[in-house]
RNA sequence: GGCCCGUUGGUCAAGGGGUUAAGACGACGCCCUUUCACGGCGUAAUCAUGGGUUCAAUUCCCGUACGGGUCACCA
């Protein structure tokens, strides 16, 4: 049995689409699994679309992900070169091979004729396709054009009436019938192969076996099967995976800034946590494991488990999933991360950051939105009496002024300003004054930092605020209330 | 429009002729906790629809609706 060898053949657009990438992650896994290897080759014969500096863009994020590509424009091998634009002087002997057989023929037809015919058929509601008018030229008519210098593309003779099967590991057999399929182009006037001709040669020449690609060349294929017949080659197998979508009707695209590896990367996601989650949009594990490193993902994947419907991107798992990740972080390595965050918000100079990050871990799922929940650190926010009642704690605007009227002289009284004595200080209050915790240490949580949720409770804020900043915090807190 | 593919809770989805139709995220409730979070425990679903086939269909077949893809000398 041959080895197995996938391939990505990604534009260089400048830009990584998280679809490409999970397609990428497939490709990858099912090479991986198999022992087999991983191929990368840049498709950058689309002259329009060429980005400064995008292949870049490719190599790192594939890195960035894992994703290490055993052939390739940078590292070479045995059946280079790895990038189409230097491919594209070998192609034509093959469609003029195809002609040879009878597979191929040479068309002479100019724009302006095929621009009528299609609008011929248009009007009259048929599916526009090639009417075939260069497909039986006889050999003398093909001489003559040729020595006069008309300008031909070669187009596949493909069969006028019967079906063709080919198959895919997910969709199982499809049939179409033959006379729903144009005789597509091969070669152009350029001499230039088309895509869907370039990337059946390329991927013969490469030796893939496997085709792992968008479910948008799901119509393609028979034209695909089509070709390789002609060319007496092995059909390699195919795996058609879904599209990624924003909701039912709309692809992710690019306008909407949520589409790319970049994008999330912005937004403060992990690699691991993205490669994870999209790994399992469109996938399902057999088993309930749900977080996975990518040697497990190459261990748990199945060709099986893939879905056969688009999957709608949900950022609130993806969310998750990272805050996952970030919890499972050592304390150093996420204080890595967050600290530029940190210090985007406070700029004292007083504070202990990295008691911050450790308070800050268990409540982190990105850490962009750092900055908005300690932002009362650097200086208390106006806010509103109505955060001083909570029903649960049962407090309200009268008793929470009494409390902080009652916990000013104790904090005052703290020497020692550590989080124990703090504890014990405001413990024996609560103790003295018969009250439930909440009585106290709610009113405390909303006097030192404006806000309901916060990272750490009252005793860890007065902690990190300080003495002098808490006493402060509080007398504006009990001016406030009365 | 022709052709191809798909449709299980808000989302990702397991399952696949007889089941209490998994699990995760989200939501909600409770417990733990000095609040939030973390952690723990719960709650919520007539499997798009109409017909078959069958003792039995969410699972098989056909139609309908809806969604996606594709119909270039673009990749």
């Amino acid at each position: 049995m041959n080895k197995v060898r996938t391939r990505f053949a990604p534009s260089p657009t400048g830009y990584m689409h998280i679809g490409n990438l999970r397609t990428a992650l497939f490709t990858y896994i099912i090479a991986k699994k198999n022992g087999g290897d991983f191929i990368l080759r840049i498709e950058d014969t689309d002259q329009g679309r060429l980005v400064e500096g995008a292949t870049d863009v490719i190599y790192e994020t594939l890195r960035d992900c894992g994703l290490n590509w055993d052939e390739g424009p940078d590292i070479g091998g045995p059946v280079g070169p790895y990038v189409q634009s230097e491919r594209m002087g070998m192609f034509k002997k093959y469609a003029l091979d195809l002609v040879e057989k009878g597979e191929a023929y040479y068309c002479f037809c100019n724009k302006e004729r095929l621009d009528e015919v299609r609008a011929i058929q248009e009007a009259s509601g048929i599916m526009p396709m090639y009417d075939r008018h260069c497909r039986d030229l006889s050999k003398e008519e093909i001489e003559e054009k040729l020595n006069a210098g008309v300008p031909y593309i070669i187009r596949q003779r493909v069969p006028k009436d019967g079906t063709i099967t080919f198959h895919d590991e997910l969709y199982g057999d499809i049939t179409v019938e033959c006379s729903t399929l144009d005789d597509q182009v091969l070669i152009k006037t350029d001499g230039m192969p088309t895509y869907n001709f370039a990337n059946v040669v390329d991927d013969h020449l490469m030796g893939i076996t496997h085709v792992v690609r968008g479910n948008e060349y799901l119509s393609s294929s028979p034209k695909y099967n089509l070709l390789y017949n002609a060319f007496g080659w092995e059909v390699p197998k195919y795996i058609h995976v879904e599209h990624i979508m924003k909701d039912k009707q709309h692809k992710l695209s690019k306008r909407d800034g949520d589409a790319s590896y970049q994008d999330l990367m912005e937004k403060g996601y992990l690699t691991e946590a993205v490669i994870n989650y999209i790994a399992l949009l469109g996938w399902a594990p057999k088993g309930e494991q749900e977080i996975f490193t990518m040697d497990e993902l190459i261990e748990e994947f199945d060709i099986n488990g893939l879905s056969k419907s688009p999957a709608i991107f949900d950022s609130a798992k993806l969310r998750a999933i990272n805050g996952e990740y970030i919890r499972k972080l050592p304390l150093d390595e996420y204080a890595g991360y967050a600290m530029p965050y940190i210090k985007q918000a406070i700029k004292r100079e007083d504070i202990d950051l990295m008691e911050i990050a450790e308070l800050l871990q268990p409540r982190t799922e990105l850490f962009t939105e750092i900055p908005e929940q300690i932002d009362f650190i650097d200086s208390l926010p106006e806010y509103d009496n109505a955060l001083y009642c909570h029903k649960k704690m049962k407090t309200n605007e009268e008793n929470s002024l009494t409390s902080l009227k009652e916990i000013l002289p104790v904090l005052e009284a703290v020497e020692d300003w550590t989080k124990d004595n703090i504890h014990t200080a405001l413990f024996e209050l609560i103790a003295k004054l018969e009250v439930k915790n909440g009585i106290i240490l709610w009113p405390l949580r909303v006097a030192a930092s404006g806000k309901a949720f916060t990272p750490g409770g009252g005793i860890e804020l007065c902690v990190i605020l300080g003495k002098d900043d808490t006493i402060a915090r509080i007398k504006k807190g009990i001016e406030k209330l009365s």
